[in-house]
DNA sequence: CCGAAAATGTACTAAATAGTTCAATTGGTC
DNA sequence: GACCAATTGAACTATTTAGTACATTTTCGG
């Protein structure tokens, strides 16, 4: 009976559509929750199965393997910091403003992105192993140094810095001051009863932060 | 006969001799390295076990269960912390001095011990779960912000700092420079191909993050 | 010396976990 | 509309892993 099976064929409707796009995206997702919360050793392949829309088959599909998985959130992550880099357009402030909206920028970044503070703890507890083995980070090419010499540069040549600082340490001085406002809050919390997550704490450190980094930089 | 099983018994040397606290430390001190170097859920009871100079029978019986033995791990470090801080004698220093000292020895704490930093990642990976469920370190009160506050308000009653700073953000500051420093080296590295453990750029940072501290505080 | 409690050794188990096998369905292409 | 590669489903497996049962040895006080 061929006309009654090309009428089966017909009507019967797909049980579920193709969309591998979405079905990678939602992996990432669910997984890039699951290694923020719980490490690379302690996320849970079945957990983040269960908590996908689509199954455990298809992490292994797109991913090959845990760690697999776990090195496409991080370029996730990396491909997110890296736009939000290239958005800041300090070349048009004068010197002084350049470095107040980086560091501020920075730190609100930071507070905003949770997550990304604590898969760089997870990589950072094992040595930056996948960073390494990632081709895609390899060439992400982050221009933060660069940035902050073209300003410093400029504010050297106005007379508002002083000389022989390198960007690195301004850089690093950045950084460290917002990273660690996020990453050690909740030790933080419990050894000293402070809550740096509170919105005055917040506000206030970031005054401090920037206020610190000024310091640093002019005479 | 009695004789017999008397001489048997006088005889026979112990195949082992008992040293509770010996092998409690020497446990805790295996752990360590490896809560250390893989975090709690990436570390193996049996790797532990085997590199113990005893079984995993007596970390059971010692310490009840894994996370029982991540708890004594984490007390351990913590009260080496605050042996390090009843060091410091900050009093007897001009403030400036003080401040420079406090910094440039947080700073060499870190350095030295990256162990302590590793371990208080991944204990904030946890949200602090484990300090906060622990007795010992409930009672640890650490003082560096008191020592802080002291020295910071004889600065100011020298004309010296300037006025309406808190004692916390100064203690933020010294934190973060100095943890950052070591605990994210290895993203560090692979991002922008700078390595903060060398000899020359420790020496190099240390200068800086005391110059930031100072210039945070002096008017 | 002897009995009990503390400390240790050996072998085992139940559950959790990463990864696989085999087959079915879909969507485009000729 | 038939074929083929890409995609998805469901059940299964081998291993790892935390934790335990049971027996034995040591230490120490009375």
């Amino acid at each position: 009976m061929p006309s009654q099976r090309r009428t089966e064929r017909t009507r019967k409707p797909p049980t579920w559509t193709q969309d591998p796009d979405g079905v990678r995206r939602n992996i990432i997702a669910v997984a890039s929750a699951e290694f923020v919360e719980n490490g690379l050793s302690g996320a849970r392949v079945d957990e983040i199965a269960a908590k996908t829309a689509t199954s455990k088959r298809m992490i292994y599909y797109y991913f090959g393997d845990k760690e697999g998985l776990y090195l496409a959130v991080l370029e996730e992550m990396y491909a997110r910091i890296r736009n939000f880099e290239r958005s800041l357009d300090l070349a048009a402030l004068p010197p002084r403003e350049a470095i107040a909206a980086l560091a501020g920028f920075t730190f609100d970044y930071h507070v905003e992105n949770p997550d990304f503070v604590r898969l760089v703890m997870v990589e950072n507890i094992h040595h930056a192993r996948h960073l390494k083995s990632s081709r895609k980070i390899g060439e992400l090419n982050l221009s933060a140094i660069e940035m902050i010499r073209e300003v410093y540069q400029r504010g050297v040549g106005e007379g508002l810095f002083r000389e022989g600082l390198d960007p690195v340490d301004v850089h690093l001085t950045i950084s460290a001051l917002s990273f660690y406002n996020v990453s050690n809050r909740a030790t933080i919390r419990q050894v000293f009863g402070y809550d740096m997550g509170s919105a005055d704490a917040l506000k206030r450190r970031r005054a401090c932060v920037i206020e610190t980094v000024l310091r640093l930089l002019c005479r």
